[in-house]
DNA sequence: AATGAATGAGTCTTCATTCAT
DNA sequence: AATGAATGAAGACTCATTCAT
């Protein structure tokens, strides 16, 4: 038995073999662009049956949402450095610059972090925990005068979405995120 | 027989109806916020068999073109009429607006906006005519300083689609749109 | 295209066939001792798709039903003729046994006979001008003396469907089937 | 330790708790209208394995009828004991109300009551005993000429069990009950 | 040109049972 | 003896598309 990280429990050794045999999967599907998630081709391809699939992730989105938890802790993490670091400003950019490029290259991460509903509780507090971190920084980042009044994490959490979503639908990302990114963070300060 | 204005054709009575039942009833669909757009259900709405609707629309995306093309040669008149207008910026601050509008209105208008393969040539002619139009009126607002280098006529309709797109993602729409569309527009700005 | 006397409706030819093909294979089944009725091995046998099974018989309940119009249009003009008899104890006498034996022999229409809820209008008039006629017959038998008072149609339907159920729980149906019903006879009469 | 009075043997004691527990949920479960039975459910409700349960219970007719061991061993002294009464027409009638009361009230009594298959001996040694007991019973409400000659004491089970069928049908079992046992009583007379 | 019945692959989901731990 | 994760057959149902009428 090894502890799971991801549930809070001990999971039997084969238990946790196959669901990491499914999440792998799973991700492989994601990055191969097929993101319908199909519970029975997973199981297939995961060697597992489905009803081992349904058993770990009720839902597809619970599925989507366990693939993210490590991703959704390691940028906790930033966000609170972000947050502690000496230049508010630059360090928000590159937060920004760092989130916009996940968002990117992982569409499952793109939807998770754009949904306001959660499958799962612990995605909801991870979420809630990223906000209070964006918040600080935010603030720091206000007094120094590169954030306009009137905008708070979950707004920029949203416009951050958008600009990801406005790269996305060109055909050249590599060429737009950095331009449309410059847009936003220009934006994002006081009006002149 | 009447001529078709959208499909260079001549159309038989009861076909040209039938097309227009359908277009009604496909439209009522959105609306009514089904964006699902199914064929067999259109049908029976409207009274005709599966087989005319595709007959009428090979495909979906043909059909929501269909959909849109008076509203495309509208927007190419208002843009043309904005380009034209003395105060290019402000003209292109309510041009913005307008659009941003009208996709939070209508879903179908969004999906066709951004997209950039269009099923029916005429679509994309139009596409051609209006982005044309908005670089003049983007030439126009960049001499006056209110647009960085660099952005062209589809950048900005990208990034007006992620402004949509951002502003969907809350649950407020009325409140976010204004904001985040300020964002935008001081963001279009060139830098400080 | 030829009239469907159980839709009241016109049915195209093929449409038809189908429809015919489909309700032969679920009568097989039935007969067979299979009372699943399952939709697929049921459109497989009867060579056509599922969804042709599914459009003609929505669940089902529905497909017993249209199993059993005939049967139960029969019926009716059995239970009237019954009514217009001479000696109407015997005449009751007579259909309650045929309404047994019909019960015994085919599981489906026993289900059906039993259940107070259908899945389609039509059954539920035939069962209303059912009950109607037998209601006529009854009061006939009760002027005779062969019927205590208290006892409606409905009550004479549901225990000639609780002795049918009765000799169906033996093992050697032929043998008590008689008897049983002649307990039954003899417990309509008024008490003694 | 402690003896096992159902299975003559002898089960450890944290076995026996297990079992208890099992067959305490599938009590509830039947009470709270729930005939399914299913060992997934009823192992996680009484904090157990389903494999326990299966080890306890090879199939559901088998935990059915170890729910209904003791009731039957009661019905048992209750039969032998009406048949030991002065007034046996009396007491058969009084035999017959209860027991068409518990198939009412209890519909997994009533599935076992009418089984003729039973999973283990012991139950089908209760039966015959019962099936004893009521022979002389009946024997007994004959000579007083309540019971018709040719019937039976497994005739007369399977038409109680008729009778709470058509008492089940129905939609107000409180109101049927009496009048079709009365019925039955009557019926179970020698013709006239 | 119109019809709409038919198709049937595709997907989802459950649950009785087994067996490795 | 107990566990409960795993299994996967089984069955239900949908809907985009075709094609005979």
């Amino acid at each position: 038995m090894t502890p799971d990280p991801e549930r809070g429990a001990t999971l039997r050794a084969d238990a946790a073999r196959n669901r990491e045999r499914v999440l792998r999967i799973a991700r492989e599907q994601l990055a191969a662009g097929d993101d319908s998630l199909m519970f029975n081709s997973i199981a297939r391809l995961a060697g597992v049956g489905v009803g081992t699939v349904y058993r770990h992730f009720p839902t597809r989105q619970a599925m989507l949402e366990a693939l993210l938890v490590e991703r959704f802790q390691h940028m906790i993490g930033e966000v609170r450095a972000a947050a502690a670091e000496e230049d508010a400003v630059t360090s928000l950019h590159r937060l920004l610059r760092l989130t916009l490029q996940r968002m990117l290259k992982d569409s499952g991460f793109a939807a998770v972090f754009e949904s306001d509903s959660d499958a799962d509780g612990r995605m909801s507090a991870m979420k809630g925990e990223l906000e209070l971190a964006l918040t600080h920084l935010l603030d720091r980042a206000r007094e120094a005068g590169a954030v306009r009044p009137g905008l708070g994490a979950d707004d920029v959490r949203r416009l951050i979405c958008g600009i990801g979503h406005a790269v996305r639908i060109g055909d050249d990302q590599a060429k737009y995120a950095e331009i449309y990114l410059a847009v936003l963070l220009e934006g994002l300060r006081p009006p002149r």
